[in-house]
DNA sequence: TCCTTTACGTTAGCCTTGCTAACGAGTATG
DNA sequence: CATACTCGTTAGCAAGGCTAACGTAAAGGA
């Protein structure tokens, strides 16, 4: 670690495998400082739960089995999930119209208020972090944003 | 698909706010992605042991106190996840030269070939991506590779 | 239509993994 | 040389994931 190059002459990426590993590595240690980056109040909420909702305040309403599958996770450890996050009053559950057999879930006001906060947070850390680079590296990030995301719809 | 150019109006990204969050999300989802592109032989290991084994791999040799620092996990947790890399072949343990206290631990050969494989994997994946953009996006990251890099280190 | 099959959510019970507390051995410090 | 501190380890506890099994609801076939 801690091996830079001079600032005038970062690492240059040439080859194909190397813009790969490149941004791959830049990419996951920047989502890891991100990350770190959680609010106060969603501090005290397990990582799953907090997965859940911001799932569910993404996505809007979502039956059990739906929102087990976005979070990589069983029917009943969701099951638990939510349970906890009703109990604390951040989702709420409701019967779905047709299908008697499906629960819905939904965020409250205050679910959804707890993860805007997040977001505002991270992107508070992050536009920081941003007003710390050249005038030039934003613009050349600027043009990037909209390859990146792109290349997460592939 | 547009052949050329911003025909398909993908999100602009004027505002210091918007570029942070655009950039924010896209960097989140392509490493949820990129972590998803586990190489078959580790998909028996446990995360935890993963990522001890990757850090270890990367660093070289590590104390159990220094190594469970950086995984964020306690010494008693540190000490299972080390033992059972042990068990696997995939890590040594060794005593320090000076200080008979510590306990230092190296990936073995068969350790660094499979996070090394691992790595392979997940650039691949991710090449195969770079390869779906136009010549022009390609270019585009290629720029902004070395700013990502300097912004996981601010 | 009725009977069988499938889907959904829930409960029960197990296993893994994280933690804190406590301890012995080794090192630093007065 | 006695005391305080550091490191790793063990023991025991709590949380969270999983599979198995079950009741209810919907879908499908004779």
């Amino acid at each position: 670690m801690g091996v830079d190059g001079p600032v005038e002459a970062p690492i240059a990426v040439r080859t194909a495998a190397e813009l790969s590993s490149t941004l791959r590595l830049a990419v996951m240690r920047l989502s890891r400082r991100l990350r770190s980056q959680r609010s106060e109040e969603l501090e005290s909420l397990p990582a799953p739960q907090v997965g859940a909702l911001a799932t569910l305040v993404r996505h809007g309403t979502l039956a059990l089995h739906e929102l087990a599958q976005y979070e990589g996770v069983r029917p009943p450890s969701m099951n638990r999930i939510v349970g906890q996050l009703e109990e604390r009053g951040l989702v709420e559950r409701m019967a779905h119209p047709t299908d008697r057999r499906q629960v819905l879930f939904a965020p409250t006001r205050e679910g959804r208020a707890l993860i805007k906060e997040d977001r505002r947070r991270r992107d508070a850390w992050l536009a920081q972090r941003l007003r710390e680079l050249t005038p030039r590296e934003r613009e050349t990030l600027r043009a990037a944003a909209p390859v990146l995301e792109k290349l997460t719809n592939l």
